[in-house]
DNA sequence: CCTTTACCTCAAGTATACTTAAGGTTTTAA
DNA sequence: TTAAAACCTTAAGTATACTTGAGGTAAAGG
């Protein structure tokens, strides 16, 4: 228990707010215990952890399905260097799914667009039964509220 | 004017819900016209606009951004194949980039979430600040709210 | 000692993208 | 003609991921 992390220290050297960390515990995906002031202490891994989730959240991954993968490492322990591991295989392969969606809407989006078919059978992304959704992830987010 | 469109006739044929379109007509992303008894009434081209819409979504951008993008088009006139030409070459080079940044994500995660790094400088996930983000486009989300 | 800073809890607020509900009119089909 | 189906409006509700505010305790520095 030495060198327990304050949660000032782990927002500032996860370049998180302290209220994210309230909310990441209130939901149960990270976890602290207490100091005689009722105070929180976080032990070293949990700025691993949180990288992982920041990394997850930016392939897409909902905080639910991250709770989830993550259920399999062990919660008040420090996860083995193979349960990383695991984990970021299990994701690298939704990465993989994903990028390959993306890169058929690229393929057909210009065909798509600007073509001239306005026939709903034949334009591949003219309603949400399209045949990219079908071999691929699903909705694919880029991000963006950038004002750009 | 002829054949323009019920609003459940584009609802259903454009796969989306009565709501939603009303939600989008009430943001400025779609209009109508109103018949005598205060019905919607559409022109054809909203099916490739709605179309249009989605797939940008599909792409994670923001019915924000893509109301900015379409504001160049014609709002009140079928636009023109260049017109959503534009449009296509505009969001395929932020797919592109979108690409690369999965790209870089899923060539680092491995390494940087298995390896034995514990260094916030030298593992490029371990914070926001990281190298990915700032040559990608930000953060990348890929839907999920998937229960897998 | 005292003030500033950090921490605590719990409730409510924010943004995005819609959906649902309530109460009412119009169209369509039997 | 009459009942179901479709349409209308406005307001409120839902989900996700947090942030902000209120009201109060604890710890650290001068």
């Amino acid at each position: 228990m030495k060198n327990a992390l304050t949660v000032g220290e782990v927002a500032k050297r996860a370049g998180i707010r302290v209220s994210t960390l309230h909310y990441y515990e209130s939901i149960g995906l990270i976890s602290s215990h207490r100091n005689t002031a009722n105070h929180r202490r976080y032990k070293q891994d949990v700025l691993r952890r949180v990288s992982v989730i920041k990394a997850a959240q930016k392939m897409g991954i909902g905080l639910e399905s991250i709770k989830e993968a993550m259920s399999y490492l062990p919660l008040n322990e420090a996860p083995s260097k193979s349960d990383w591991k695991n984990l970021a295989t299990y994701w690298q392969t939704e990465l993989d799914n994903s990028i390959n969606y993306l890169k058929n809407l690229r393929n057909n989006l210009t065909g798509c667009i600007g073509c001239g078919c306005l026939s709903m059978e034949n334009c591949p992304i003219y309603n949400e039964n399209d045949k990219l959704a079908e071999s691929g992830t699903g909705p694919v987010l880029l991000d963006k509220n950038k004002k750009s």
